[in-house]
RNA sequence: GGGCGCUUAGCUCAGUUGGUAGAGCAUCUGGUUUACACCCAGGAGGCCCAAGGUUCGAACCCUUGAGCGCCCACCA
């Protein structure tokens, strides 16, 4: 006789069971050309995080998805992996030292990086850890890195060959430079925070301009007007002397569209070296670009008197003078704008020019070009000439590409659409290198995927590389395909990529999926996976985003310490879907500790059941008949919804199932009577279509279930189950599922009427066509409605004195005299009535509607009219009952 | 300014081709029944944001509006 607890133990169990899957290979493919592959790359955590439930989401939902389609029999590949994550790594090692007092330039470029190097390498253990943790069933032999040899040898593979095309160029162009992490940032890594600050009216020679920024006004000697701005118009394409801040100057009137005439005075001088749209302009016109800001955040010696200040501080004391000057018109002091901020550190961003590396997003490649191997990533593109923004958006347009849910196309289009030339280089050392080298003496260029000593031009050694570190998104944008060996031409290569899904949160649909795709369609040819399915972000009940300064995180590994790490990852499932935001609180967790237990607690009834019967039945009754067949309808819907991404649906059914149907129903009439056989089976099906959600208690039940057998098999890697049409029987299920309502009608009416929960009591069923069906049930109908005499006729005389209750034409009467109160009865029995005439009206009007009966399908027609015709039946019944009292 | 999403039971959310509104939690009543109190049985609870429109029929489709949230652009 096996001894299982009466409740589920998940600590008892998790890590044992997947020391097991993993140690037996379970999670690591063999390629097999007979099998069709499926591969998930797992989006790296950064390598210094801990697990959060952003990543606990993520590896619920890819965790569900591969385990399903292994079982399916697919080759599935999960490839998992860290990112070195540049800035964010450097940003905390440096916060490290900063305790420590010093900075990174105290160590220097190489000790500095030995430390960075040395704390990934522990955070990874970490990480890995915690991933196991949520029962993550990835490959850990295929384990990548962001920063390994040989990514990074892949990452100067790509530089390479995109600075050959002529798409990777250097420039001196203005970028947003934060000046805490001494670093440029993308267009994307930019975010915005509403600030009221002061707006400064100052008098410029003629005109008053406005400005929230007067310290970076040094140099300005071009003021813009609208074209069509009347007050204006006498001053445009004149050049005067005015009094500005360190004496006379010559400035420009100059008139162009984007002058805004409703804002400030419509009047503006431009600061090129500090304004995107200011630059454009000093671009368009040929504007002289003088840089006021240095990179440290300090005035330049063009301010003069200002020189090295920090820009607050600046603009205190300018103000003040330009007082004194009387250059000052008027403060306004609510002014409300958008200040921009780097989304690492929350500094604000400082505009400036400055030579950096970008990526020609623009640039078009003929046709030939793009068409690699038997690709067809061109199909029905129309046109000669197209560059990677092209082709990026192509692949979504023409839904080679499926985006889960939809509704994110549109965004990423427009953000597509929009995309700038992409700033590549930082100024971080933690970093892939910039693989360019100079020539100090002939001043030649060399792009080198290996480190050179010597110019190739001129033979010198006196060579330099370039100080600069790529954007860490340059390096995770080659996540696919450099995670699989490219630039080598490996098996696993070709075999599993592209890959099939990119599971990630839509808030890096920009960052880093759309960046794949670029960078995929032009190194292979290739797009990178086939749906992109976006998780929302988990807050927390109230709707608020976890922080750790609300405190209303919830830690992931906190909460699979205490409930097990089955019910985290329902709770991270189900109730959401794709895109959305999900709300996530302890009582939801466990809510789903509850399920896992009631699905062990049937195992383990279904167990004693089985084993502790020898002979196996081959007759089937109406139970068994229902069970298989509404197993069947749940293999078949729980299938349908994995393969459509509705994991929540999916999860919910065999929640439901198990449940409800199963537990609730199956096994308390198995108490009655049971089959070993059927039970065993259904267990079974219930386990295999569980496991993918809660794999480890499936696991630990399906272990217990080999009983003494040698060589116990693994859940992990069985079969899905398939539907068997054989099983189905429409007219036992039918039958099963009236009984049940007899049942419930019972209970109802006892649990109404007050009747002692422990009363057996009498029970008249006149069954009509169900009579049969109702006698090989009497057993259990007596045991579920607690029933002391059940009397089952085909039909018969009205009892009197009794409560009843009607289902279509089956009549049931409780005599309960002595323990009703018939007058209550009498009230119940008249709103029942009532109900009936209402619901019977409706369906007469809808069904003398001719508009209805011609136009509605006949189906649904013939559906009303069988409604109808079994609720006159019912309340003729009723009417009878209510007439004799 | 441009775009997207949400608004359904007290709470969190389902509701996919338009056909008598659902689940979980919470709540109420009752319960030591051959697994499970992390349980069982039963009940109550909804002008499906508002107003129009399409339709025989609308939570669902269309228009407008309100409230909330998010993304993007930009404010010199």
């Amino acid at each position: 006789m096996t001894e299982l607890a009466k409740a589920y133990d998940a600590k008892k169990y998790e890590d044992e069971i997947y020391k097991k899957w993993e140690e037996l290979g379970f999670f690591k493919p063999e390629i097999d050309p007979s099998k069709k592959p499926f591969t998930i790359s797992m989006p790296p955590p950064n390598a210094t995080g801990t697990l959060h439930l952003g990543h606990a989401t993520m590896l619920a939902i890819e965790d569900i998805l591969i385990r399903y389609k292994r079982m399916a029999g697919f080759c599935a590949l999960w490839l998992p992996g860290t990112d070195h994550a540049a800035i964010a790594t450097q940003n905390k090692v440096e916060g490290i030292l900063q305790k420590e007092g010093k900075t990174r330039h105290d160590l220097g470029r190489d000790k500095f990086l030995e430390k960075v190097k040395e704390y990934v390498a522990n955070s990874q253990d970490t990480i890995r850890n915690q991933v196991r943790k949520m029962g993550s069933s990835c490959d850990w032999s295929r384990e990548a890195y962001t920063f390994s040899d040989q990514l990074s040898f892949a990452v100067n593979t790509v530089f390479k060959r995109m600075y050959q095309d002529g798409l990777i160029y250097r420039g001196h162009r203005i970028v947003n430079w934060c000046p805490r992490c001494q670093s440029t940032l993308a267009d994307d890594e930019v975010t915005y925070k509403e600030t009221k600050s002061r707006f400064y009216y100052i008098k410029y020679g003629p005109v008053i301009i406005g400005t929230a920024r007067p310290e970076t006004k040094f140099a300005d000697k071009v003021v813009i007007v609208h074209p069509d701005d009347k007050r204006y118009k006498k001053y445009v394409g004149k050049e005067m002397e005015i009094d500005w801040i360190d004496g006379k100057i010559k400035a420009k009137f100059v008139a162009d569209e984007v002058a805004d005439m409703e804002m400030g005075t419509g009047a503006m001088t431009i600061t090129p070296a500090h304004s995107f749209v200011d630059f454009e302009l000093a671009q368009k016109y040929g504007f002289e670009i003088i840089p006021i800001i240095g990179m440290d955040g300090k005035m330049l010696d063009v301010a003069g008197e200002f020189a090295g200040m920090d820009v607050k501080t600046c603009r205190e004391k300018l103000v003040k003078k330009m007082q004194g000057q009387g250059l000052i018109d008027k403060i306004d002091e609510d002014y409300v704008h958008n200040l921009s901020i780097c989304y690492r550190c929350g500094t604000s961003i400082e505009p400036l020019t400055s030579d950096q590396w970008f990526i020609d997003v623009n640039k078009k490649f003929p046709r030939e070009k793009w068409e690699k191997k038997d690709n067809n990533l061109l199909k029905d593109l129309e046109g000669t000439n197209f560059s990677i923004k092209d082709i990026a958006n192509h692949v979504v347009r023409s839904g080679q590409i499926k985006i889960v849910p939809n509704s994110f196309d549109k965004t990423y289009f427009h953000w597509m659409d929009n995309l700038r030339d992409w700033c590549i280089s930082r100024q971080i050392w933690w970093g892939h290198r910039i693989p360019v080298y100079y020539c100090k003496d002939c001043g030649h260029i060399m792009v080198e995927l290996d480190k050179i000593t010597v110019c190739e031009k001129c033979s010198s050694v006196n060579l330099r590389q370039d100080e600069d570190t790529l954007d860490t998104w340059f390096s995770s944008a080659l996540w696919t395909f450099s995670t699989l060996g490219w630039p080598n031409e490996t098996e696993d290569l070709k075999y599993f990529h592209p890959t099939q899904v990119m599971e990630t949160g839509y808030d890096i649909l920009f960052f880093w999926v759309a960046r794949m795709i670029i960078m995929s369609t032009y190194t292979l040819g290739e797009i990178p996976f086939e749906t992109v399915y976006l998780h929302g972000l988990v807050r927390d009940k109230e709707g608020r985003k976890m922080s750790k300064s609300l405190g209303n995180g919830i830690d992931p590994l906190d909460m699979i310490a205490k409930f097990g790490a089955d019910p985290v990852r329902l709770s991270l499932v189900i109730g959401t879907s794709p895109g959305n935001d999900m709300r996530l609180y302890e009582e939801k967790i466990s809510g789903y500790r509850n399920f896992v237990n009631k699905l062990w607690n049937a195992a383990r009834f279904s167990m004693m059941m089985i084993e502790n019967t020898k002979e196996n039945s081959s007759d089937l009754s109406l139970a068994d008949k229902w069970i298989m067949t509404k197993t069947q309808t749940l293999i078949e819907e729980v299938t349908d919804f994995l393969n459509d991404f509705r994991l929540s649906d999916a999860g919910d059914k065999i929640y439901d199932f198990t449940w409800n149907v199963f537990c609730d129903w199956y096994l308390e009439i198995s108490k009655v009577h049971h089959n070993p056989a059927i039970l065993k089976y259904v267990l079974d099906v219930v386990l295999k279509l569980a496991h993918p959600f809660s794999p480890f208690v499936t696991e630990a039940i399906f272990q217990e279930l080999q009983f003494n057998e040698e060589n116990k098999k693994m859940l992990i890697s069985e079969k899905w189950p398939n539907i068997q049409k054989d099983l189905v029987f429409e007219i036992a299920t039918k039958q099963m599922e009236t009984i049940i309502d007899i049942i419930k009608s019972i209970r109802s009416i006892r649990a109404e009427s007050k009747v002692d929960p422990v009363k057996k009591i009498q029970a008249y069923i006149y069954g009509k066509d169900l009579t049969s069906a109702l006698l090989a049930k009497s057993e259990v109908i007596k045991r579920l409605a607690n029933l002391g005499e059940l009397i089952i006729a085909q039909s018969g005389q009205k009892i009197e004195d009794s409560v009843s209750k009607f289902i279509g034409d089956i009549e049931i009467y409780l005599p309960l005299s002595g323990l009703v109160d018939f007058k209550k009865e009498f009230e119940r029995l008249k709103k029942e009535a009532k109900r009936l005439t209402d619901y019977i009206t409706a369906l007469q009007l809808k069904l003398n509607n001719n508009n209805f009966v011609s136009k509605a399908p006949e189906h649904v027609v013939e559906e009303q009219r069988q409604l109808l015709k079994s609720a006159k039946t019912e309340l003729a019944k009723v009417e009878e009952q209510i007439n004799k009292s």
